[in-house]
DNA sequence: GACTGTGAAGCCATTCACAGCT
DNA sequence: AGCTGTGAATGGCTTCACAGTC
């Protein structure tokens, strides 16, 4: 089998070219160079045709790309030819963010799930859904055939939820809680820490007034 | 000048480290290994020692760290020795997590204005703030000295947003809407993109489930 | 003996530069 | 002429391995 290895940040980088593509879709434009996708996302003309040479070839020399055809390429790369169902534990103010986050909708992703441990919120409603007990977390997963759960609780558990997580069959975790979480290597995490993109801000800010004494 | 040049990953990881040494530091533990604060964050000792010896020597030979020192130096780096007064543009459901988000708070930045252009969500309480209207932003981001904004609005809003904030005066900005940026070199982006994340992980297990075909 | 600090090596990602196609 | 696709060159980050210190 042809190992594929392709940089994370290519796949980063693929999934932004995507929804650029469906700008650009909606607006009616049909053809792109990737020097116009370089401008419009913030990287290099080289970059973008590298990224995508990962893939195979989808441009024509001298023309460029088509709109439609290279954002279905896309979108079929990043897997999301199909839906995606999502769970999310914790119903605090991020997870009911997450949870109604629109964003998520339009590329595809369904949330199908709240679970929370606390008893004061279980029960609530945030939109369609209702906030259940993790009780019911591994049956709603089968059901639904989800494969990606979302930890939105306090760092503390966090663990505990990854544990139910994976022991319930998800393949893949998104952790907004700032810690480092132990799974098998099957399992795939990735995190979002609020803090530390604020950080590396104040890093800067910081250094830049060192500097500038 | 000593123009120091530090891989943002570092810069990352340190943020990582500092919370990690708050936590052994809570925990009463005194002294650490380049080992321990690895295995606990999920890094190699070597790449804990080689981020640290960007600024300096801060360990002892045969013995390790000293947690609270430490943590003390990697917060000054990452210049949290000071209060940082945030706002955030976007009183949606993501502005209201990001401004009541607790893991801020603990980290010494504070929230002192939430805006909206959303007549409806104007004057709406959260927590002990009221959403404002956008003509009163520049006067609250100079009255409280803020250098840092938060971007919470849909994608479309998202570019007029970061040209008040410029305009204003702030120098840093966390963008969570997924669009690319046009801002002065000086000033500093980072984007937090939420999907961009998902599609990671659908990305990889669309690659898993296709090779085991 | 244990663990840090660091030059050197290795590895990976990005950029360059140009051949190839339309 | 214009733009893609790509091997080669570059640059940067991570890992290695060991000298230095307690």
């Amino acid at each position: 089998m042809k190992t594929l290895r392709v940089p994370e940040a290519t796949v980063t980088r693929l999934s932004i070219y995507s929804r650029f593509l469906e700008r650009l879709d909606k607006n009616g434009i049909s053809n792109v160079s990737s020097g116009e996708i370089a401008e419009g996302v913030g990287v290099s003309p080289a970059q973008v045709r590298k990224d995508l040479a990962y893939f195979g070839e989808f441009g024509t020399r001298g023309v460029g790309y088509n709109v439609q055809d290279l954002m279905r390429y896309t979108l079929k790369i990043l897997g999301l030819n199909r839906h995606w169902s999502l769970v999310v534990v914790g119903a605090g103010n991020l997870g009911f963010a997450l949870s109604t986050y629109h964003g998520f909708n339009i590329r595809n992703f369904n949330i199908v799930g709240v679970f929370d441990s606390d008893i004061t919120k279980i029960g609530k409603r945030i939109g369609n859904l209702e906030v259940l007990s993790l009780d019911h977390f591994p049956q709603l997963v089968q059901e639904h055939d989800v494969h990606i759960g979302i930890i939105a609780v306090p760092p503390q558990g966090a663990q505990e939820v990854a544990d139910l997580m994976i022991k319930s069959g998800l393949g893949a975790i998104l952790n907004f809680a700032p810690v480092a979480l132990n799974v098998p290597d099957k399992t795939e995490v990735r995190n979002v820490d609020l803090s530390v993109k604020l950080e590396i801000l104040t890093f800067n800010l910081a250094l830049r007034s060192a500097q500038s004494l």
